[in-house]
DNA sequence: TTGTATGCGTTATCAC
DNA sequence: GTGATAACGCATACAA
């Protein structure tokens, strides 16, 4: 019950701490015999190093601390999961903070990153983000940082991110080969760095294939709720347009496009003879409504390792007092074609 | 650059450090003064306290550890979504770990979260624990330790988890009130605690209402992906049997139903008319396919709360020496209807 | 009100 | 090959 601690061991053998630790650790220079002595009392004793007491010693926790802003997102999920096995893999701890979108909450957990002294820090800003100061003092303390997904040209760090704009150019472009002429766009707040530059994306390939820009045709959400929205807006396309007058649509996330599925679905509106749907994500579940939905693959446990890789790739350049080498790594995405186009 | 401490404070002040240190944590017995000067100072500073200094010494690291099977799995992000957002209120950290039902992974994480002097562990066992001595060590250790959801009767120790007897037992019983009578089950591995207690539930209420149990309509997956052996085993149910003869389908989970909705769909079998639908946990996706299920509302969130509520009172009681009392919460489940049923 | 002294459990340096 | 000793940064009992 009461912990056990090298002093018992060295105190159990009638050596001293010292030995007892670097026997512990397979140092050298300890004779085979006392070695294993002492692994075989701690083995005994089920002694286990209190790894506080090394860190504080050592300077290091071989934790890292990951901001993200929403669990429970198909896509953040899976990134999580890529940070946790390759961090796992390498004998380094998460420690997960969720910032729920929330500006002042991501300014504390980063703060307490800091006080935990974790050895480096992987975060994807809220989408309320405008001021850095938090994010500086991390680097000035020379804590390794690199940043995932939702990242800002206002921090020096290495970044890890898909090409939004090359995607949905993608997209677009897919569906304008198809044959379909009027596209209509979906997205949320522009103000959201990769919704716009999805919406980027759509723009350029329609200039590219010389179709004019039709404002009234590019729609904006006003609330959170994605799949809500995207039926309010199906809706709308309808109405404001008499149906065979848009005959695709290319929404910013998948749960937009499933939702104006829905209502295109139980409206009598065909999918994808009356208009085609394009999303973005690939969401496990946009494999599986009816018709499956084609969609951008935004592989994010992919991007989960690659960027704990990177991050771990710096902390160790850092120990060595190398110079580290600011990187922005572009994941590629895929387009996935199913049913809806 | 060089992390400034206590130290650094006092030397510039020309005070203590012992007297630092109370002026930041508030301590009444230090002049307004002095207090004043000191926080000022660490203000300018930017100190922030090096809180492994801080967790040696005071034998407490406000952290806890958890352990999930799997993190994109839409009930357990719930779970982790609850779990983070709770212990953040009050002020302790999470880490994470990813046991990704792999036994030895288990075993090596609870390890290292004893290592790591955690204050309290939170864990859901794999499908395939069944020695539990990592376990017992952890409480051996005195360390305190919530098991939610994959629990085992093997270890004393509060635990969160749902009536899932009684859930399939409401939900099958819905729909026998609805008028079904030749009622299918489709389960995985009747090995897994869970799985095994729904199709207990299954088999009550037929019982219940006086409906013979039939041998012939209850199907096991053989593997492991849930959505393929929907499709694959609703088109086992129709060709074993004429399809007027199964009129219900009860799955143990949303995945298989939504696999087997998407056979159906595809081979012009009505649902819910030729067949209804019933599944198990209420995933999003159960939401917004079309028609939409009829699921069991596993509440993953509340018992990411719940749980790590009760972890943190018995950290709290053990810190005052006080008598922990084991407790067993049953999150209440509820019947989500839609248009499957 | 302030300061002194000590310890938390390890690791690392240096002497023996 | 082994051990004494100091140090990591903070918290606290006790003395002043």
């Amino acid at each position: 019950m009461s912990r056990i601690t090298l002093q018992d061991l060295a105190y159990e053998l009638n050596i001293s701490v010292s030995t007892v630790s670097k026997a512990l650790k397979g140092y050298p220079d300890v004779s085979e015999k006392t070695k294993k002595a002492v692994v075989e009392l701690a083995d005994k004793l089920n002694f286990s190093p209190n790894i506080v007491a090394s860190n504080l010693r050592t300077q290091h926790t071989k934790t890292i601390g990951v901001i993200v802003p929403e669990i429970v997102h198909h896509f953040f999920s899976n990134v999580i999961g890529g940070i946790i096995n390759i961090a796992e893999q390498n004998g380094y701890m998460v420690i997960l903070l969720q910032s729920n979108e929330k500006f002042e909450l991501e300014q504390k957990q980063i703060n307490l990153l800091i006080q935990q002294q974790v050895d480096g820090i992987l975060m994807s800003l809220t989408a309320h983000t405008t001021s850095f100061e938090h994010i500086k003092r991390v680097q000035t303390r020379g804590i390794p940082l690199v940043m995932y997904d939702k990242v800002s040209k206002n921090i020096n760090c290495s970044k890890v991110i898909i090409d939004d704009k090359q995607a949905a150019y993608d997209a677009v472009s897919y569906l304008i080969r198809k044959g379909y002429k009027r596209i209509a766009f979906l997205g949320g707040s522009l103000t959201a760095q990769n919704f716009n530059n999805r919406f980027l994306g759509y723009k350029e390939a329609l200039s590219e294939f010389r179709i004019k820009y039709d404002e009234s045709i590019v729609y904006i959400t006003d609330s959170d709720d994605e799949y809500e929205n995207g039926m309010k807006y199906a809706e709308k396309i309808v109405s404001d347009h008499s149906k065979s007058k848009v005959d695709a649509l290319f929404t910013v996330t998948d749960l937009m496009a499933v939702g104006a599925s829905k209502y295109f679905n139980s409206n009598e509106i065909k999918i994808p003879e009356d208009i085609a749907i394009f999303g973005f994500s690939n969401w496990f579940m946009s494999s599986i409504v009816t018709p499956s939905l084609s969609t951008v693959n935004q592989p994010g446990y992919e991007m989960g390792e690659k960027s704990v890789e990177l991050l771990l790739k710096e902390i160790a350049l850092k120990k060595e007092r190398q110079q580290i080498e600011i990187q922005r790594l572009v994941i590629p995405t895929s387009l996935e074609i199913r049913e809806s186009t």
